[in-house]
RNA sequence: GGAGAGGUGGCCGAGUGGUUGAAGGCGCUGCUCUCGAAAAGCAGUAUGCCCUUACGGGUAUCGAGGGUUCGAAUCCCUCCUUCUCCGCCA
């Protein structure tokens, strides 16, 4: 949610900006709905002033007959207000929830994912001397992607990972871990970025999958008809799309003192996507399914280092995915297409030899206080002031996707599967998959 | 899954219908005392929202939501959750 004192002040700001974003709301309304509601609070206050002033009026003896009345005429009078409010009240926080995050200074504007700015492009695609295959036909004949029985099983687009690929997925997931929790690692990375961040290590976290309605709904991300499986039966439970939806509301309701500030998490989890509406290439292999294991940087911060955070947490992306040896490219989206709780968010996206061009692997979502504010997260600073904190999420790593992508661009020309340089030790210092 | 007992402020803990936003203790902050510290004494110490330039005032919150009542932390209902025992299991 967006604060309705910067509303109020910057209507017509947050109508251009909305409109940026692609989403059309109707400020007027809710600035009428906002001013109604206050109205109307004000009257319910007063009039429950008069309850409390009569009912602390006698207090330890019986009340007389007279001050009985007089009660209960306050109570009907506003119990019929509070109806009034509970409905504005709706009609204003519905309202107040359509508005998008307000982008930041430096995202470009744009109309369509096109208007996306490449910032970088670092290696150059991968060159053979031979015809490549794609990770899908390469797996199929090694035995490490088996889609047919997994459908037999599960339904469609689930798989089977069996063999070398299996222990590739474990020795990614150690080599994250050992980077992120390296606060020398870390500090080589600030420096080469000069950034102003202070070192501290993330903390590995197993989250849970399922995630209930309150919380789901708190984080902005709930998407029941198109991303997001419910659980059957009448429990309000959810699984988890994203290691990042049961991360970011972990200190829902809260509020963390400052110098325990940056909170900062790795997250593994297994998650689940209906992926409704897609198809074409993406279908093939292991790119897109409903079930994938992730692993999700997750940052708390100080509205202060909220900004620096998320670059660091790009810095970081980069970082990992040129260790790992493959053809990137670094992209700003444009205000259309970093979504509607994002105040900024690029991607990173892999060369994929099999479909001759980049594709998305990693995206960087920074909030500011939009996600926080629902999640009533806050900060105490030293001076005991309260904030709303700052929100970031990173992937570190999409495993099937960047599975998929290393077997494509590592493949040589008799079949096979180089394994990365940085993963080796984590694979028994073999050099084939 | 079954049975029982609980959920009160940063923490412990009192409180079963009327100055209880909440005793008392701990912790924390400030002041006094001291060369300094400790001890002691005094004062302060939750969060949201509304009004207010400010000082301040109002209102709500005792797990969550609903109900009863002139009046609810306290009575009733539903849900969530913690602990103990049993069952089942990795």
């Amino acid at each position: 949610m967006i604060d309705i004192q910067f509303i109020r002040d910057n209507a017509e700001l947050v109508a251009e900006k909305s409109k940026q974003k692609g989403y059309s709301v109707d400020i007027a309304q809710l600035i009428t709905k906002d001013n109604q509601r206050r109205e109307l609070l004000s009257q319910v206050e007063a009039l429950r002033q008069q309850r409390n002033v009569l009912s602390n009026a006698n207090k330890g003896e019986k009340p007389t007959a007279a001050q009985i009345n007089s009660g209960k005429a306050i109570k009907e009078k506003l119990s019929l207000l509070e109806i009034e409010l509970e409905t504005i009240d709706a009609d204003y926080y519905k309202l107040l929830r359509q508005v998008p995050n307000i982008p930041t200074a430096s995202v470009p504007v744009g109309s369509s994912e096109d208007e996306n700015v490449v910032i970088g492009t670092i290696g150059a695609p991968t060159k053979f001397d031979f015809e490549p295959k794609s990770h899908a036909e390469i797996g199929e004949t090694k035995g490490w992607i088996d889609r047919d029985r997994a459908a037999k099983i599960a339904g469609s687009r689930f798989v089977y990972l069996k063999g070398s690929i299996v222990q590739l997925q474990f020795a990614i997931i150690q080599w994250v871990m050992s980077v992120l929790t390296d606060e020398e690692i870390l500090k080589t990375i600030i420096e080469a970025n000069n950034l102003k961040v202070s070192a501290k290590a993330f903390e590995p976290v197993l989250p849970p999958a399922i995630v209930k309605t309150d919380a789901y709904k708190a984080t902005g991300r709930l998407n029941e008809d198109e991303v997001t499986y419910k659980l059957a039966g009448d429990d309000e439970q959810w699984l988890n799309a994203s290691a990042e939806h049961s991360l970011c509301n972990m200190y829902m309701d809260e509020i963390l003192p400052a110098d325990t500030l940056p909170r900062r998490y790795i997250g593994y989890a297994t998650s689940f996507r209906r992926e409704a509406g897609t198809y074409g290439k993406d279908m093939e292999g292991i790119i897109r399914l409903h079930q994938f294991d992730k692993l999700e940087m997750e940052v708390f911060s100080s509205p202060e280092t909220g900004e620096e955070e998320h670059k660091f947490l790009i810095a970081i992306q980069a970082y990992l995915v040129g260790k790992l040896g493959l053809p990137y490219r670094l992209l700003q989206k444009c205000t259309f297409d970093i979504g509607f709780p994002n105040a900024s968010g690029w991607d990173v996206e892999v060369w994929v030899p099999s479909q001759n061009k980049y594709r998305e692997t990693h995206s960087a979502d920074f909030m500011t206080d939009y996600q926080a504010r629902a999640l009533k997260t806050r900060v105490k600073n030293d001076d005991g002031n309260i904030v709303f904190a700052h929100t970031n999420d990173a992937t570190a790593f999409a495993l099937g996707r960047i599975i998929a992508f290393i077997i494509e661009n590592y493949q040589t020309s008799d079949g096979n599967v180089r394994i990365p340089e940085v993963l080796k030790t984590y694979m028994g210092g073999r050099e084939i998959l």
